[in-house]
DNA sequence: AAATATTTTTAGATTAGTCTAAAAATACTT
DNA sequence: AAGTATTTTTAGACTAATCTAAAAATATTT
């Protein structure tokens, strides 16, 4: 059979997660921390997805995506984010609340609807968490961006995406109209607590702790 | 547990739909029907719906939906029919390729979703099919229609809803470009082969089989 | 290089949903 | 009213996905 099941989709939505930084291959446990589950479970799937070749494994060494696998697990991304574009750019929700509903919309199979859905958005070319959308041949657009802690001080930049996406951390956000577009220029840095005073917007000053300034990504501005 | 899950959902839906006529308790071998599957599994899901209370269930008496069950199933078909309408209305499709796709949107389950997406959508009250979409509280708007022989002939009357919603019934209204809100003026009835000739929008010429006329919905034009 | 700790795999059970075949109940004929 | 046909339920088995506990393999420490 040609066709994957919900769950062996979100275990290749995870794996293709966990290997985006690293080239090494993934081991179980890692996958069953990312996925809230038993290693047992996960060895059980990783051997049924072998068998259909989505991933290349052997035993105690880890597992790593085929390119069948990791162009199965492209398109859900693109799915996922595209689903999270529509939700807060037509439904008018924000981008703390559309994570869970995309996990779910993102098994809708339709290769049809997605494509309809990018071209009724625009061809958006990241989400609403300044995430890259991949487009129909899974061509990511690439952004040249680096975290808060390595613009300089005195430089200004544009908050362009988030490393960590989760309710809370984007909530935090929230209280301090800390939303993608914003200007952000770093006074200070203060060794004492490794905290960072910046100017948002040219208005407000803020004082950030190194954890937030770490999951911060901006784009310089070049004056 | 008070979560219903895809299975659950597809039948209390196919209930709901074999209840809209009858209101007979719906036979066992009626739901395999619907669902496409056997009488054995039907009994076996029956009884874990009915231990759900989603079911009223007396062996051998046949099933009707409790209030419960009514209202799961109200909402699904909301589900199914703004997902109908968005999919027609703003990704471009055409009618006979949605409630495909629309199966797989009515099991997902975040109500600010959904009546975000109704807002959307200018809270429509009929679907591209022509059937009436539930409101947030699972109240149906119901219009006066009659189905195409009780049409008087040299009457006319507006297309505004199909009873066969398949595929091949919809091409094949496609072909005559009987889209909803069609004008339909009837001419003459042939007890010969019980074909009827009509009028379409006052310019066309065409001659129905009864099979056809039995699914066409029209609402009477008062001139 | 042994001993210990950690990770991964296996073994065996469980649950949801399905199936076929047989038994039981109900409905229809004569 | 008895016999036949149909419908519905039960019994028992299967698959996908999960779990816990134990065994095996690998990694780390002494
Ligand atoms: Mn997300
Ligand atoms: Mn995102
Ligand atoms: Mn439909
Ligand atoms: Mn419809």
């Amino acid at each position: 059979m040609n066709t994957t099941s919900r769950t062996e989709e979100n275990y290749l939505k995870a794996i293709f997660q966990l290997c985006e930084r690293s080239d090494e291959p993934i081991a179980t446990n890692a996958i069953a921390q990312a996925m809230q589950t038993s290693a047992a479970s996960v060895t059980d799937m990783i051997k049924k997805l072998s068998k259909k070749e989505l991933v290349h494994y052997q035993k105690h060494k880890g597992v790593r995506l085929t390119d069948t696998g990791n162009s199965l697990a492209t398109s859900l991304v693109r799915k996922h984010r595209l689903w999270e574009t529509f939700l807060v750019k037509k439904l008018n929700f924000s981008w703390e609340e559309v994570h869970e509903i995309a996990e779910e919309l993102e098994h809708i199979p339709s290769k049809k609807l997605i494509n309809r859905l990018d071209d009724f958005l625009g061809n958006p070319k990241f989400d609403p968490h300044g995430d890259p959308i991949p487009d129909a041949d899974g061509n990511f657009t690439f952004r040249k961006q680096i975290s808060l802690p390595e613009l300089a001080e005195g430089a200004e930049g544009i908050l362009v995406g988030v490393q960590d996406d989760t309710m809370p951390f984007l909530q935090y956000l929230n209280k301090f109209n800390l939303t993608l577009g914003t200007k952000i220029k770093v006074i200070e840095r203060f060794a004492y607590d490794d905290s960072t005073k910046i100017i948002i917007n040219d208005e407000r000053e803020q004082i950030l702790t190194n954890k937030v300034c770490l999951n911060l990504f901006v784009k310089t501005i070049s004056i």
